[in-house]
DNA sequence: CCTAAACCTGACGTCGACGTGAGGTACGAG
DNA sequence: CTCGTACCTCACGTCGACGTCAGGTTTAGG
């Protein structure tokens, strides 16, 4: 599979594959042309890459931490960062969910003010 | 209260406030020597605007939202703001909330082929 | 009056995950 | 062989919430 259609199948564009790879997250074979060549398991890595770009990792603790979240194999300090990162996601989801309760209140007295008004 | 002490009793840096007042987040009376002189409410907006900071909202987004969120009225406009962002936030959780189950997977393989092995 | 600490206004630097443009090469269809 | 599209490698630009440095002023205390 060459570039642009994982693009289209992961959702992520060109740019950002190449720069998965000059970040070390992601390998490609290439063609004699020079042209990089996945192999269909790269549509999975990528994905997973998304998922913990999304909960906040940078792509420093992404590159150390893919070895064990794709084989399940970790080191002690692997570890301690695993679940150093997992409760920080727990402490964001936290977060949210106080700001997300906040603008609910204000949410409900905005509508009920309107509901008197009206 | 100068602006120091309310850097300290709210946690963010002196440039941070010097920030919000640029973007128009955050008013101060001045003394005739021209330094900030903050009220006490300031203390409880400082907070507020870290609180929607934290939830991921930008500055614009805030100064939008602040009137309402700090008086209870709101236009319809506001208010559609609002629950825009109440469900990005929610939508946030749920990404964060998935992140963090694989995580959790991934710690209990690893612990588990530890256990094994000990 | 003097001094140290706190404050002031610019204005440039930072960091991460890409976007974007330049200038050139590879590949597949006809 | 040729054309159009996809691809390649630099390398600079972006955006947001500040950090940081420079050079000067204000304030509170002794």
């Amino acid at each position: 599979m060459r570039i642009g259609q994982l693009a289209r199948r992961s959702g992520v564009s060109v740019r950002a594959l190449r720069y998965y790879e000059e970040q070390r997250l992601l390998e490609s074979a290439r063609t004699p042309g020079g042209q990089r060549d996945y192999p269909d398991e790269a549509l999975e890595r990528v994905q997973l890459i998304q998922d913990l770009f999304a909960a906040g990792l940078s792509s420093r603790t992404v590159v150390e931490l893919l070895p064990c979240v794709s084989t399940g194999v970790a080191t002690p300090a692997m570890l301690d960062q695993l679940i150093i990162e997992r409760d920080r996601i727990a402490a964001r989801i936290q977060d949210l969910t106080r700001a997300k309760t906040k603008l609910g209140r204000v949410i409900e007295n905005v509508t009920a003010a309107k509901v008197v008004q009206d």
